[in-house]
DNA sequence: TCTGCCACGTC
DNA sequence: CGACGTGGCAG
């Protein structure tokens, strides 16, 4: 439906939604050329556009306040959506240019989770991720011009824990399945997840020129990590005060909470068993699991936020072309550097954001401002991928990535449109981000790794990857491309975007090969952690058993 | 641990 | 009104 998201939208258009507009001009621009804006770095023209990209967090502080606790976010079969919604404010795009906006969700790390004493803590390795899936926004492919006109929000992204459905619509149910399948051409999906498992969503902007058609060389996108959205899945709830901030804050959790009067009618029904005290049931919970903090700081397993650098953002930008990718994943260990965030993140953030509490590191300084909700990360780095450095994943990467792949498309082998658009890779990293640099040895990654954690993928890589085709060259390629596969610009295009027409090219994410990283025991050559950028930025979640 | 069903809310 | 989104709870 329609979600109109929530008003604010920014400038936001009323009719908004409208377009997709024309597409018509797209074309102008093209690469490099005029857009102007100048690359500035490194860049190729490629990013052109991609450097003054900027996404802002909405509902920041919301985020946060989960984050603090430890964010879980339920995975059904039927599908559940994310709460607090994962909706962004986008500035910086060219207006005329047509972009894809997708998201994904990676493993944040390559650990299982238990939470026992009010507190999550690591219980042993991940199970190997599941191919990942895109869910690309359903505006796609859109102008600059219509991303920034309002909100983007991704709040009709569902989380299953039904590896068995390819298609992300769960017959069991019924509901949602069909659902969503109509809706858009079936380009939502639901992305699935395991339960005890942490992850990271991740928002990609390709851009869908024609120029940058995925197949071609360029393709340009950038990713951005808020580590603040990072999540544990769950069957239920663990940590009472994450109910309790889902019931307070989400309007459709409305009926469980305490009002009084409220609250008496519903025990006396529910439980007509049991009696209770007068006291709502969400208190009652409270208490009694209050984790007080257990998470705070450190807790083990989640991320802290404060730690985080939530602030980052982290972006990545990718070219495609050849061979790049980069990222490969790589799994969740610590990579040396990590860089990411440097490059990457710029973030400004504060201001608006706090969340009060912590203030998180806001080491960066741009502010925006402007926006308030949202934060944003700042995207852009520069630099391109360069592929080529690619190059090395490619064994490990390619075989995580077959493995992957086999595993858990199972189900859909060759996907079909749908499929593939969506589904397609996992990739790995997590945070993050900025993968912008891909290869480079290490240098870049100047993070820091705290431990390790993750790894990254980099969606770029596979994005840039796109060459999966592209790009053969590298190993990893192919991996890519197996799994991943091929999926082709058209594919998203035509699913997501049937009004849009894309040119195929363009739309297509295709290319991306995501690897997947984590499950894979490091085998990752220095190389690819370099370009992995991941970056782990959140000391608390690491691992820490 | 996970699933199905429920009441109750939003949209 | 009906479809759908929520967490609780029983199984």
């Amino acid at each position: 439906m329609a979600d109109q998201e929530e008003t604010f939208a920014i400038q936001n258009s009323p009719g908004g939604s409208d377009s997709r507009e024309l597409q018509s001009d797209n074309k102008p621009e093209k690469q490099n050329g005029t857009s102007g804006k100048s690359p500035s770095s490194q860049t190729t023209y490629i990013q052109q556009g991609m450097e003054g990209i900027k996404v802002y967090l909405h509902e920041r502080e919301l985020w946060m306040k989960f984050h603090e606790v430890g964010t879980e976010m339920i995975i059904t079969k039927a599908g559940r959506r994310m709460f607090p919604s994962f909706k962004v404010k986008v500035t910086g795009l060219n207006p005329k240019t047509k972009y894809i906006l997708l998201m994904d969700v990676v493993p944040a790390d390559d650990h299982r989770y238990k939470f026992a004493d009010n507190k999550w803590s690591v219980t042993g390795k991940a199970e190997p991720a599941m191919p990942g899936r895109l869910y690309v926004h359903p505006d796609s492919p859109a102008t600059g011009a219509h991303w920034m006109r309002q909100l983007v929000s991704f709040q009709k992204l569902k989380l299953t824990n039904n590896h068995l459905d390819p298609f992300g619509h769960d017959a069991s149910t019924g509901r949602s399945g069909q659902a969503f399948i109509s809706s858009h051409a079936g380009c939502e999906r639901q992305i699935i997840l395991n339960s005890m498992h942490k992850y990271q969503p991740r928002i990609h902007i390709v851009k869908a020129d024609e120029n940058n058609g995925f197949g071609s060389k360029n393709t340009a996108f950038c990713t951005h990590v808020f580590p603040e959205t990072a999540f544990i899945a769950v069957t239920s709830y663990q940590n009472h005060k994450i109910t309790q901030l889902k019931i307070e804050n989400n309007p459709f959790a409305k009926g469980f909470r305490g009002s009084d009067d409220m609250e008496l009618h519903r025990m006396s029904r529910m439980q007509s068993t049991k009696e209770y005290p007068v006291v709502p049931r969400s208190t009652v919970r409270h208490r009694v699991g209050s984790s007080h903090s257990p998470f705070n700081g450190e807790v083990q397993g989640m991320a802290t936020p404060s730690t985080m650098s939530s602030q980052y953002s982290q972006c990545e930008n990718g070219v495609s072309s050849t061979s790049q990718d980069m990222l490969p994943q790589s799994s969740s260990y610590p990579l040396p550097h990590e860089h990411g965030q440097e490059y990457c993140i710029k973030r400004k953030v504060d201001d608006d954001c706090h969340s009060g509490e912590h203030s998180y590191k806001k080491p960066y300084l741009e502010s925006s401002s402007s926006e308030e909700d949202h934060y944003y990360r700042p995207v852009g780095y520069p630099q391109s991928l360069s592929l080529t450095s690619a190059p090395y994943r490619s064994e490990s990467s390619q075989r995580q990535a077959c493995m992957y792949a086999s595993s858990s498309q199972g189900a859909e082998p060759v996907p079909s449109l749908e499929d593939i658009s969506c589904n397609t890779w996992a990739s790995v990293s997590p945070y993050g981000s900025c993968s912008v640099t891909t290869m480079q040895p290490m240098e870049r990654l100047p993070y820091q790794h705290f431990s390790a954690h993750f790894a990254s993928g980099s969606l770029v890589s596979r994005l840039g990857g796109v060459g999966g085709h592209a790009s053969p060259q590298l190993g990893e390629s192919h991996h890519t491309a197996m799994y991943q596969s091929s999926m082709t610009h058209q594919t998203l295009g035509r699913q997501c975007s049937p009004g849009a027409g894309i040119q195929s090219p363009t739309a297509g994410l295709q290319g991306n090969e995501y690897l997947y990283a984590h499950g894979i025991p490091r085998t990752l050559s220095p190389h690819q952690y370099h370009s992995v950028h991941s970056v782990s930025i959140m000391p608390e979640w690491s691992e820490n058993s």
